[in-house]
RNA sequence: UGGGGUGUAGCCAAGCGGUAAGGCAACGGACUUUGACUCCGUCAUUCGUAGGUUCGAACCCUACCACCCCAGCCA
């Protein structure tokens, strides 16, 4: 039925996916699932995981189930549920209608449970957490508890006045019953349901008691009849305990786990506790603040979710814990923004130009290409008249040798414009530079240059008469430190946080035609970066992404 | 100290007994009305280390080393 030759090989899920189903193992569609906790917003790591279990789906034809893990009540909030499919969605991927609640199958698990303690292989264990703690053994001691061998009618009996609500929660636990000697510390009769009075988002208060990861999942995978089911490294010691439950409960259906490496990101923390912890602390504006390394804040700051497909796809899945450089996921974001970003002009720091043979009253109007990077990218009208804004740094009094731009006495080239020379600089009484005064040739016209002169330096500016104020941000990653995931818990994180990760001009100036209100799509500014609008905040202006920004080689020559 | 994993360039990562893909970064150069983009070129005689098997080893065997995960009634 299968050829080898036909199957996907980009890496080894696919691998061992294949020999699945050359071998007959799996005779039905692929099916995955993404199972989130709702217990916080998805991050860029998830997005790894999203594109490998949907993603492997698509490349077999088969199907994914968008899953809430939600087994925990005390974690888990609806707040999430909503904002993890949208984030999925707009993520670019869809679960059909296989949107499913762990939840939903309470009743199924725990007639699963009754089923293993009428077998023999589940009891209800009386110890405290703390009497566990001291009888779990360690690495050469086998673990103990005293209500191993407690007859079944009596687990029955318990296991159904725990779910009855007649103890309290933490008081008892039902353990299944594998080997107590285990090498493997998941396998010394691990709890599958604790007692937890506690109220659920979904369920409300119908259960007081709650199977645990290692038993619902798999359950969960079977009910689904998920043929693969993919995560993360730290559940390959679990492996034998899904086996387990796959294998001793009467399950309709057998899954198999897989495990590969999750994504870590150098300047970046992806740990769900400490994202929590930058909310809650007030690091910064929510979830969603455009510095975090969520989907919300990428999508705020203007990361196109293609590029963040893409990046996923560069780098790979494997099983070696690795950190990839944030210049990777930079990158992937400039490559698509370099051909769907719209250009336009901007000052972030504004110096006045006064074109004084250029007649007072005058305007004319420059025609800008939108998108020089693409064909038929369109262009608009921007006016030009007497006195522009130009950047401050576009011009230097006492010029460093290399520098291209505007000096004293120097020609430069304002964008779809003229050839300015700088005759005068005006001061005040502190010597500060107040503004310059220019001449223009008006044989260099942008289109129709009859001067022939070659001019090396390009920079933009900006109509004075015609400038919109804005309020513009620049970001950068949030933290300076290379890996903050190695910070400990409980640590202030103040001293790692970048201090240049959220930084706003004073004065900003953008062009008028910009529609900041209304568009979502990304501009990107004349040769300082890229900006996009931020869509989710009251503020209609935009937001100015100084970390997708142009690689800028004379700012890097200038610091060596 | 028990168990489970992983080691290929600065960072990711292919490779699965026939003589080290690709991407990011970096560095040269060309082009340029964005110091961007684009384009061209350079970048592992060697795959954690040491032995062994083989005509031939990153791939097989042995030993060692390093790093990660596991003793929640979290997921």
């Amino acid at each position: 039925m299968y050829k080898l030759d036909e199957l996907p090989a980009n890496h080894f899920i696919n691998t061992l996916i294949n020999e699945d189903l050359l071998s007959g193992k799996v005779d039905s569609k692929i099916h995955t699932r993404f199972p989130p906790e709702p217990n916080g917003y998805l991050h860029i790591g998830h997005a790894k995981a999203i594109i490998i279990d949907f993603g492997t789906a698509q490349e077999y034809n088969g199907l994914c189930n968008l899953r809430m893990d939600d087994t925990n009540p005390s974690k888990e909030d609806v707040e999430y549920v909503d904002a993890i499919q949208e984030d999925i969605h707009w993520l670019g991927f869809d679960w059909g209608d296989r949107f499913y609640y762990a939840s939903d199958y309470f009743e199924q698990m725990y007639a699963f449970a009754v089923t293993l303690i009428q077998k023999g292989l589940a009891y209800v264990c009386q110890l405290t957490a703390e009497e566990l703690k001291d009888m779990r053994g360690d690495l050469s001691r086998p673990a103990q508890s005293p209500y191993r061998d407690r007859p079944i009618a009596e687990n029955l009996d318990l296991f159904a006045r725990m779910r009855a609500g007649e103890f309290e929660s933490g008081a008892m636990t039902l353990r299944a019953k594998i080997d107590l000697a285990s090498p493997n510390f998941n396998m010394r009769d691990p709890a599958i349901y604790r007692i937890n009075h506690a109220t659920h988002h979904r369920s409300g208060d119908k259960w007081c008691i709650y199977p645990m990861y290692d038993f619902a999942h798999p359950l969960e995978d079977a009910i689904e009849h998920i043929t693969h089911s993919l995560c993360s490294l730290e559940f390959e010691d679990h492996r034998p305990l899904y086996d387990w439950v796959m294998d001793n409960c009467d399950v309709p259906f057998k899954s198999r786990q897989i495990e590969f490496a999750r994504l870590n990101i150098t300047h970046t923390v992806m740990s769900k506790r400490k994202l929590r912890r930058l909310v809650e602390e007030n690091y910064v504006n929510g979830w969603d603040d455009p510095r975090m390394p969520t989907l919300a804040g990428m999508r705020r700051r203007g990361y196109p979710a293609e590029a963040i497909r893409n990046f996923c796809a560069a780098i790979g899945v494997g099983k070696a814990n690795s950190t990839v450089e944030f210049a990777q996921l930079e990158s992937a974001v400039r490559e698509h923004l370099n051909l769907h970003a719209e250009r336009a002009m901007a000052i972030l720091d504004p110096l006045k130009i006064v074109i004084t043979n250029y007649p007072e009253g005058q305007t004319e109007l420059m025609t800008a290409e939108n998108n020089p990077a693409i064909e038929n990218g369109g262009e608009r009208q921007i006016s030009f008249s007497r006195e522009v804004y130009i950047e401050k740094n576009d011009f230097m009094e006492e010029p460093v040798k290399g520098f291209r731009r505007l000096i004293p006495g120097g020609e430069v080239r304002l964008k779809y414009a003229y050839v300015i020379q700088c005759d005068e600089i005006v001061k005040d009484a502190n010597g500060e530079i107040i503004e310059l005064h220019c001449s223009y040739d008006p044989m260099t016209r942008s289109g129709n240059d009859t001067s022939g002169k070659k001019i090396k330096g390009t920079i933009q500016w900006l109509d004075a008469a015609t400038a919109t104020r804005a309020e513009v941000r620049l970001y950068d990653h949030l933290f300076s430190k290379e890996n903050p995931d190695d910070t400990a818990e409980g640590e202030d994180f103040t001293d790692f946080i970048n201090p240049d990760s959220l930084f706003i001009p004073e004065t900003a100036y953008v062009e008028p035609a910009l529609n900041c209100a209304e568009t979502g799509t990304p501009y990107q500014f004349m040769r300082t970066g890229y900006f996009v609008k931020d869509k989710d905040s009251t503020k209609t202006l935009p937001v100015f992404n100084r970390i997708v920004g142009l690689k800028d080689s004379w700012g890097k020559k200038q610091q060596q």
